[in-house]
RNA sequence: GCGGACGUGGCGGAACUGGUAUACGCGCCAGGUUUAGGUCCUGGUGGGCCUCACGGCCCAUGGAGGUUCGAAUCCUCUCGUCCGCACCA
């Protein structure tokens, strides 16, 4: 008997696979494409290629490639791709420290990648592969933000942005994590700068109601909708008389304007200098405004924060009753959401409660819990957020504020003192950035025609080679003067190139794409080789791009349809998010000194084990902890398989066929048939119900266990034998997705079959039924017995059987029995007195 | 503060629509093969109590109530852990 030994077996598969192309898929109009089978895009998020891939990786694909096999075995043509998210900051950060040129180390990093998927065995159609980095693909991320630009999508603007003063480069509005870069946690400074956006807030609405109709986890879901943010209220405008402003501010409470009882503006905002010039509080506004914009976005959003301001000197006037009221400027509001400026209703809103109690300002009530009952009827708890009936609101008094709200509004607009209003938490995505490793904006700007953009025959614009990838405040790019440099399009004359990139993001929202058509050198896809793929219907990866990519590449497919380049809605269609894994419950890090290298467990255990076991360690979209006497526990049970596969072949022959037993004629036999079948139902079950591979896993390892416990019995058998085949085939066939190298030897060895060219086994009715059941006897409620009964026995009988049991009769002992309670296949529960 | 997820043996975890709690694996214990040990094979293993034994009884799914013939599962309250978002008007 030859010992288990992954690394021989492991390597003859893979030679296999790659000498024949096994994964690879055709598309519509190439040679043995098949349209009679359905689709299925099965698509993990494509990798940042750096150093060597980790653990995350590994459970990530193992994941995806079960599912793929699994598909294909169910007789789906399967487009299951990889590539790499080339460009980035990390590789640039490497480049300023080392000097070698990212794309060296990039590339570097995408063959370790290649070599380490390729050594698991994961089932890739290579032919699609790409980075994208490489022109071919970044020639049509521009070709993709022209058509943007061509519709209005994407924009310049001169905006206060998020500025990272140690990575020296712009930052989105999502890579601000509480104040700090997401990446080195710098704190953030604001700068004025023309920037690169995508209208993303024109598919606000869509990106909010479209997720009813994705398969996505109901968390990540919930992530999606409260990043949106939609707020329905009114936009209300206060006016100020002297100097002459009208201030339009939002509010999702306009049945709380009669409590309006001050009014605030940002510190930011435009007119708040203007407002105090000339009062005697111009020098105290002047310094609070100074203060406040030094002042960190970190600083400003601490919690517990004292409501600080001024008093501006002015009043302004609520519309609804023509009160003057007195503006202040306070950091408490932000110029960035809504229009700056607010309308304060201390009684019904915390902060303005707050900010009122700090300064002595008046708070009127207008919403009571309930009708008040007389004069000193208690006084609810303010601020009051809730609803009820309304006081003090003029011709609105005693009325229900939900029934109030739309006349309010009604009114505002009858008197254009306002109008309904939407707002939204979504910012436009902010896509420039002053750095050299990113794909550059395919625009030119001419003294005569302005910013113009690059023809797209012209594309791509390629990335320079530059000598210092150092940010100065300004792109690397600006220092390739032979590249700026360079003539308008439209007349000719001479212009200077765009020398900031993308944001990877960009990279990443269109590449699940490209892979349906890779190799088109003549566009980014065909209509119908992309509409025969799309969308992704299993999207796989971890729940850290919950917001981000997700809602970029969602955004994409919906600009993308619009103009008219693709059918698809959404993208992906189901989405599959995976759990960390930890190594004693604590996240794995270089700093902590705990992190678990997949390739030291391939060499060291083979990488059907490594697979295997992080999809046993529990279920895939939950966290797990590591143990290396788990990884030890598994690979015992594939040496077990092997075992028993090298047993049977040695006694009952090899490659002989491992046909289905019908017709059994032993006991043992029988059982082992009923483990098989029943094991092929589990398994199956298992992947359909929300992709448990744990459970499916100890399904196997049940049958294995059963197979060793007969075969003493079943040799010499002929039946006994065939049944003994046919589990050890089995076992192999249903682990081939979770280990394929050593499914696909065991099924060989016994059925002389490639088993990923057989379809997934189906389980024989026959074997799964059973004429006898376990009766479960409960005297109430508890456990008391357990009895053999025929499966058609009558109810009659069954309580028959129950009473007969010697512990139920001393339950019975002396009692009434008050009611009888029969559950046909399962059990029985005597109630007693 | 708001929103979400989750609390089950010594450990990772099972338990489909309320119906045998603890599958499978780790660990531990015992026996067997080989024997120097490990590997490998078989069996046992939630806690407490009674019994020479067969067997039986009681208690256990974070805690407290409730619904039900029956609750890990449903409801209410509560404690704890983790994850999002957070001065969003």
């Amino acid at each position: 008997m030859e010992p288990y030994e992954p690394d021989t077996i492991e390597r003859h598969w893979q030679e296999v696979w790659e000498r024949e192309r096994t994964w690879e898929v055709p598309n519509p109009g190439q040679p043995d494409f098949d349209d009679s089978a359905p689709k299925s895009y099965v698509l993990e998020m494509l990798p940042y290629p750096s150093g060597e891939p980790h653990i995350g990786h590994l459970k990530v694909y193992s994941v995806g490639d079960a599912v793929a096999h699994y598909m294909r075995r169910r007789g789906y043509r399967v487009l299951h791709p990889m590539g790499y998210d080339a460009f980035g900051l990390p590789a640039e950060n490497h480049a300023i420290k080392t000097g070698e040129h990212p794309r060296a180390s990039t590339d570097g990093a995408i063959a370790s990648f290649a070599r380490q998927f390729r050594r698991w065995g994961i089932s890739i159609d290579w032919s699609r592969e790409f980075g994208t980095h490489e022109p071919s693909y970044y020639r049509w991320t521009q070709w993709i933000f022209l058509k943007l630009y061509s519709r209005g999508l994407a924009y310049r603007k001169d905006a206060a942005v998020m500025w990272c003063p140690k990575d020296a480069t712009v930052l989105a509005n999502e890579q601000v994590i509480d104040g700090r870069c997401e990446r080195c946690g710098t704190p953030v400074e604001a700068r004025q700068l023309e920037q690169w956006f995508f209208r993303i807030t024109d598919y606000a609405d869509r990106l909010l109601e479209d997720l009813d109709c994705i398969d996505w986890p109901e968390h990540v879901k919930t992530m999606q909708r409260n990043w949106i943010g939609r707020s329905e209220g009114a936009e209300v405008v206060f006016r100020c008389e002297e100097p002459a402003i009208d201030f339009p501010v939002f509010t999702t409470r306009p049945d709380t304007l009669f409590g309006a009882t001050f009014f605030v503006l940002a510190p930011e905002h435009p007119e708040a200098e203007r407002l105090a010039a000339g009062t005697e509080y111009e020098d105290a506004v002047r310094d609070y405004v100074n203060e406040a914009l030094r002042a960190s976005a970190e600083e400003r959003g601490a919690e517990e924060r004292e409501k600080t301001g001024v008093p501006l000197g002015r009043t302004v006037v609520n519309p609804v009753n023509g009160e003057q009221i007195p503006a202040f400027v306070a950091d408490y509001v932000l110029m960035e959401y809504g229009t700056g400026a607010i309308m304060a209703v201390p009684a019904h809103d915390a902060r303005d409660y707050e900010f009122a109690k700090a300064h002595d300002l008046p708070i009127r009530q207008v919403i009571r819990q309930s009708e008040p009952a007389g004069e000193d009827s208690a006084r609810d708890e303010l601020p009051y957020m809730g609803d009820g009936v309304m006081v003090d609101s003029g011709r609105f008094d005693g009325r229900d504020n939900r029934e109030a709200y739309e006349e309010i509004c009604d009114w505002l607009e009858a008197e254009r003192r306002g109008r309904r209003s939407i707002h939204y938490r979504l910012r436009d995505w902010l896509i420039s950035r002053q750095r050299y490793w990113g794909c550059p904006i395919p625009i030119v700007y001419c003294e005569q025609d302005g910013a113009v953009p690059v023809p797209e025959d012209d594309l791509p614009v390629l990335l320079p080679d530059v000598e210092d990838f150092a940010p100065k405040g300004k792109s690397p790019l600006a220092t390739a003067e032979d590249w700026v440099s360079t003539t308008c399009p439209t007349c000719g004359g001479p212009a200077r190139r765009e020398t900031d990139t993308m944001d990877t993001f960009v990279d990443s929202s269109w590449y699940f794409l490209r892979y349906c058509d890779a190799r088109n050198e003549t566009a980014a896809w065909d209509r119908a080789v992309l509409g025969s793929w799309m969308p992704v219907d299993q999207y796989i990866g971890g729940v850290e791009h919950a917001i981000l990519h997700l809602m970029y590449a969602r955004f994409f497919t919906k600009a993308l349809a619009d103009l008219d380049l693709l059918d698809a809605r959404e993208p992906f269609e189901s989405l599959f998010t995976i759990g960390m894994i930890t190594r004693d419950g604590a996240k794995m890090s270089k700093s902590r000194g705990n992190v678990v290298d997949p390739a030291d467990y391939v060499e060291r255990f083979g990488a059907d084990t490594a697979r295997c076991y992080v999809l046993f360690i529990g279920p895939s979209d939950q966290d797990a902890d590591w143990t290396d006497k788990g990884v030890e526990g598994v690979h015992r049970f594939l040496g077990r398989l092997w075992r028993l596969k090298e047993e049977v072949v040695e006694r009952t022959g090899a490659a002989s066929g491992a046909a289905p037993v019908d017709d059994p004629s032993s006991d043992e036999a029988r059982g082992l048939l009923r483990k098989s079948h029943w094991a092929i139902d589990k398994v199956t079950r298992d992947i359909e119900r929300g992709f448990q591979f744990n459970t499916a896993i100890a399904a196997v390892m049940e049958l294995v266990n059963e197979a060793y416990r007969r075969k003493a019995e079943l040799y010499g058998d002929p039946v006994g034998e065939a049944a003994l085949r046919f589990a050890t085939a089995t076992a192999g066939s249903l682990l081939f997705p979770f280990a394929p190298h050593l499914g696909a030897e065991v099924y060989e060895a016994i059925a002389g079959e490639r088993v990923w060219e057989e379809p997934w086994p189906r389980p024989d009715p026959a074997f799964l039924e059973s004429d006898t059941f376990t009766l479960v006897v409960q005297v109430n409620g508890r456990l008391r017995a357990r009895v053999e009964a025929s499966v058609d026995a009558a109810e009659g009988e069954l309580l028959e059987l129950a009473r007969s049991s010697d512990a139920v009769k001393r339950q019975l002992d002396g009692k009434e029995v008050v009611k009888e309670i029969v559950v046909p296949g399962k059990l029985v529960n005597l109630v007693v007195r």
